[in-house]
DNA sequence: TAGATTGTTAATCGATTAACAATC
DNA sequence: TAGATTGTTAATCGATTAACAATC
């Protein structure tokens, strides 16, 4: 079968975990693996990897099962990792730091280009091999670059300001680590969030729950 | 109606937002709203809200709508955000400190009590007021202190064996920044997954996808 | 060939949306 | 009282699981 026209979002937050599994399983040496065994590994069910996997292609062989270094690498290539999109830091604090050094070492489809930051104590400090750049650079920056997405370590009212401008030039994905809802103001964008504070309370709540 | 049995994750997960959302309301001085103009606000339907709600208790009146206040507290109250639970920080990094300094401005429903790595370099330095500890002197510190969770600032493999340590001491309830999961080895836990290597390659997707 | 396991359709489950009687 | 809006039940939608024919 080929790949289905719409594939939900929650099959989309399942591809970087199958990738990662699927790499584990690899550097031990494993060459294929039924649908049965990765389940138990990855704590889904066969029937759910089946209808996931063939959302995009027939990557399996009957009485076989999936070879995994093709299928890696077939999920690799739907995610789109060798697309090494270019990305931009905004905010350089703790958080932009730990990000960038994150984003560095370990393969996520993006690499950083460069990285803003408003505070003149941090503009020119060097930040991987980059030096961080004024914030009053930015839309400069990326009408002379072509940036693929922003990676958002500000608060939340700068960073609303910042996707104005920056939507104004046409950039419109977004890795969005403050609690301002971009998609509730534009439509036409890819956007991740990473609400630390909605997840710890999430987190409150279930230890509270379980306390009651 | 009274408390349901059973809350789906679903709902646990837009907790956080209700609060948020009832907070910026609140700020601007409204004093009441009702579910369709709150959905109109975040992005849902009143329908959503009004049985979201309703999986608590019934907290609006009829030809009315809610009572922001009232109803702001109800959430808080039912998040757990008076708790105040006591929470730890392992592995004090760049990610480590942006947690601390984030978690320490914000309420949250935590309060951190003491955090840890493993590197002589970084024992004893301050963060916030206190003084990173050795990792050795973790299990020791947790038997000794009441804690409720803690945060996880470490690579998935150092994860995987401070889980294992923690969990023996009674300790059950963790935020993740790692990539190790949790959950598949352990059933009796709370847990939260930040893990930004996943959202990256998900966003990447999004934006191949995109492109397609 | 027989056994294993996929790809795919059908059934089930859960979450969201619609509808409306209750009632403020 | 009339209008508004909730609380709640029913309908729909979407995602997961089960089942099984196809086939390696």
């Amino acid at each position: 079968m080929s790949r289905k026209q719409y594939i939900s979002p929650a099959i989309i937050h399942r591809l970087p975990r199958y990738y990662r599994y699927l790499s584990i399983i690899e550097k031990e040496g494993i060459s294929k693996i039924s649908s049965k065994d990765l389940a138990d590994i990855m704590g889904l069910t066969s029937s759910q990897i089946r209808q996931d996997l063939n959302s995009f292609g027939g990557f399996g062989q009957q009485g076989y099962g999936y070879n995994i270094s093709e299928l890696k690498n077939e999920i690799s290539s739907i995610i789109g990792l060798n697309n090494h999109f270019k990305a931009i830091i905004i905010g350089v604090g703790n958080l932009g730091k730990s990000v960038a050094n994150y984003m560095d070492k370990a393969e996520n489809g993006f690499e950083i280009v460069a990285c803003f930051d408003k505070s003149d104590d941090l503009v020119g400090t060097g930040l991987l091999n980059l030096k961080v750049q004024s914030i009053n650079n930015l839309v400069n920056f990326c009408t002379e670059n072509r940036i693929d997405s922003a990676i958002l370590c500000i608060p939340s009212e700068e960073a609303k300001q910042t996707v104005k401008a920056l939507y104004d030039i046409g950039i419109k994905s977004f890795c969005n680590f403050s609690s301002y809802d971009i998609s509730l103001d534009y439509r036409d964008i890819q956007v991740e969030n990473i609400h630390l504070r909605d997840s710890l309370m999430s987190l409150c709540y279930k230890i509270a729950d379980e306390r009651i």
